[in-house]
DNA sequence: GATGAATGAGATTTCATTCAT
DNA sequence: GATGAATGAAATCTCATTCAT
C-alpha cells in the first residue's frame, strides 16, 4: 500500500504529536527537547518545522485538543440534561464517571491539559464553572442545601477531581466508576456518623 | 548601622534566598535566570556561587526550607492533642485555619513548595499521610462514618487545600478561617438539603 | 567541484581535526580554546559539537589516531622480519629511520601523542615494550651483549627518540636517517676510544 | 614559643611554596588552583597574594629554584675537577649519582622542573651544554673516540637521564648509583656483543 | 598578617531554529 | 516531504584576582 505524498505528511505529523504528547506529559515543557521528539518519530529536526511553527506551538496544539475534547465532551454528554436518570444522585454519579472516562482516554493528553500546562488555571477555570452552573440547578432544584456557596463547592470538586485522576486514575489504582462513587458519596452525605 | 563583613555575607545569602523564592515563584524553575535572582540582589554572578553550588541547589534549599517548616508546624501544632476544644469540629476547624494561615505567611514558599517543585507529589504523599492519621482517630473515636475511607478523604482533603490555596489564598480572596469553616462545612455535613 | 551535503560534513570534520591538531600542538590543551578551533575552521561554536562531543573528546580522538597509527606501522613494518638486510646493525638502523619518518609525517599529531597527551607515559610504555622486544630477539640470536638488560635499554632508546624527535627531526635540524645512524652507532659501539 | 609576625609570614610563604610544588607537580598547572593550594595551607586566598603576585609567579619560583639548585650543583660539585678519581670512568659515574642523588632530593621541584615547566626546553638545554662541556673535555683527554658528535651525545645523556628519573628514579624502583651504573655501561662500552 | 565578600572575564555547552539542497 | 549542515543566542559555571576591613 503505497502512500501519496499527502498521507504521509499527515501521518507524520500525528506521530509527531502522539510522541510529543507523550514526551511532554514525562518530562515536561522544557525538559522535553526537540530532538526527542524527531528522534522518536525517525524524522530529523528541520521535518518537525514542516508541521509546526515552534516548540511551543506544537505544545498549545495539545493543550488546545485537550480543551477542545473536553468542551466537546461537556457540551454532547454532560450538560445533555435529556439523559434521564431514575434520580438526581445517579446522574451526577454518571457524569462524574464518563468525566474520569474521557481523562483515563488519553492518559498523555490529560496529563499535559491538566498538570505540565502552564495555562492549567483557566482550564480549570472552564470545569470550574461548568460544574458551577450544574449543581446551581440541581441546587435550585432542591436537591442541595440553599446555603452552599456553589462557586466554592465546584472548586473543590474539580480539585478533587484532579488529584484523584493523577494519584489513582491514571495510575491505574481506581476506575473511573469506583471514584465516581466515592466522591459522590462523600460530597453527597458527609463525613458526619449518624 | 554598620555591618560587619560577617553580617554582610549573611544579608546576602538571605537576600538571595528571598529573591530566588519571588522569580521561582513568579516564572518557574526554568524561566528563572541565575542572571535575574543576582541583578535583584545587587550582585554579580559569581556572588551567587559563594553561597549556592548550582541553580538546583537553592531551588533545593527553597522547597526544602518549606518542607521542613510545614513538618514542624504539623508536629508542635496540629498533631497537639493537648489543644483542647468544645468539640471535635471546632478542633478540626482551627487546625485548617492554622494550615491555611501557615500557608499565607510566605507565599512565595508555598507556591514554590506546592505548585512549582516538580517533586511536590513527595510533599503532598506527606500532607496525605499525616491528615489520615488524624481523621482515622476521630474516625476511631466515633465521630465520622465508620464505612469512610480515610486515604481517599485526605486526598480529597488535601487537594481542596491546594487548589484553594492557589485559587483563593494566595490571591487574598479568602481569608484562612473563612476557608477552614467553608471546606469543615461541606465535608462534614455534605451537600444534601434535608 | 561541488560538494554533496554528505561531503562538506565529512570535510568540515576533517578541517576541525587538522586545525585542532595544530592548535593543541603549538599551545597545549588547556591554552586551546574552541573557539580559536572553529574560528579557524570558519565555523561557529555549535558546529564543534555536531562532530565532537567534547573539548576533551577530540583531543582524545587526536590522541588515539597517533596511537593507532603508530601501532599499526610497527605491525605492519617494524615487526616485519621477512626484511631482509645485509646485517642486523643495517636492519635496526632501517628500522628506526621508518619510525622516524612516521614521526615527521605529521609533526602535530606526534607533539600531541608525545608531549602534549597527559597520558603520554601509557604511549611510551607502549614503545618500550616493543622495543625491548625486538632488542631481546635479537640478544638471543648473538648479536648483543647477553648482561645488558634489554628493558633499560629500550628505556634509553625510547627516550633518545622523542628527545631527539623534539629537538631535532620536528624543527627539521636533523633527518630521520641520520639521527638512526647515530643512534645505532653510539648505542652499538659505546663511546670508548679503541 | 610566640612567633614574630615576620616569622610568621616567612612560615606561611614556605608553607605555600611547598604545597603549590606537591599540587603542580601532582595535577600540573592548570589543574591546580589557587584555592587548593591556600587550602592545603590553611589560608585563605587573599593571603596568597600576600606573597606572590600571582599564580604563574609562584610556578615560576619553584622553576627557578629548581634551576638555580641545579646550577648550583653543576658548578660546585659536578664541575669540580680536583674531585680526583681512580679513572675517568669512575668519575663519570660518580657525577652521574650525584646528578640523580640531587634530582631524588625533592621530587616535587623536580618534577616541575623537568616535566610541568612549559619552558623545560631551557633547562634541559643548559644540562646538555654542561653534559656537553664537560664530555668534549674527556674527548679531547683521548678517553672517548674522536669522531662522536657530542652535542649529540649529550642529549641522548640527558634525555636518557630525564626518562629514567621519571620511570625509575622517582618511583623509587632504582636507587641514583644503581642508575648510574647501568647507564655507564651501556654509553661507554656499548651493547655489542666481543 | 590575614580575612570575608565580591568581581571581571571568559569557557564550555545547549537548544530551538534556519539554510540550501 | 525530507535532509545534512550550520547558526544565534544564551545559560551555567569557574577561576584568578581585588576591595574593604
Amino acid at each position: 500500500m503505497i502512500k501519496s505524498s499527502k498521507e504521509k505528511g499527515k501521518a507524520s505529523k500525528a506521530r509527531l504529536l502522539t510522541l510529543a504528547a507523550s514526551e511532554f506529559s514525562r518530562r515536561g515543557y522544557h525538559d522535553t527537547k526537540i530532538s526527542d521528539i524527531v528522534a522518536a518519530a525517525g524524522l530529523t529536526q528541520p521535518a518537525f518545522y514542516l508541521y509546526f511553527s515552534s516548540k511551543e506551538a506544537i505544545f498549545i496544539e495539545l493543550t488546545q485538543a485537550f480543551h477542545n475534547r473536553m468542551r466537546t465532551l461537556i457540551e454532547n454528554s454532560l450538560l445533555d440534561s435529556a439523559m434521564e436518570q431514575e434520580n438526581v444522585f445517579e446522574h451526577i454519579k454518571t457524569k462524574l464517571k464518563m468525566f474520569f472516562e474521557f481523562l483515563a482516554m488519553e492518559p498523555d493528553l490529560t496529563r499535559i491539559g491538566l498538570f505540565v500546562n502552564p495555562n492549567r488555571a483557566q482550564i480549570r477555570a472552564d470545569m470550574v464553572r461548568m460544574v458551577r452552573d450544574n449543581l446551581v440547578k440541581e441546587q435550585q432544584s432542591g436537591y442541595f442545601r440553599s446555603d452552599l456557596d456553589m462557586e466554592f463547592v465546584a472548586e473543590c470538586l474539580v480539585s478533587m477531581i484532579e488529584q484523584l485522576t493523577e494519584t489513582r486514575l491514571l495510575p491505574g489504582l481506581s476506575s473511573a466508576g469506583h471514584l465516581a462513587t466515592q466522591i459522590v458519596d462523600l460530597l453527597l452525605n458527609g463525613m458526619i456518623a449518624e
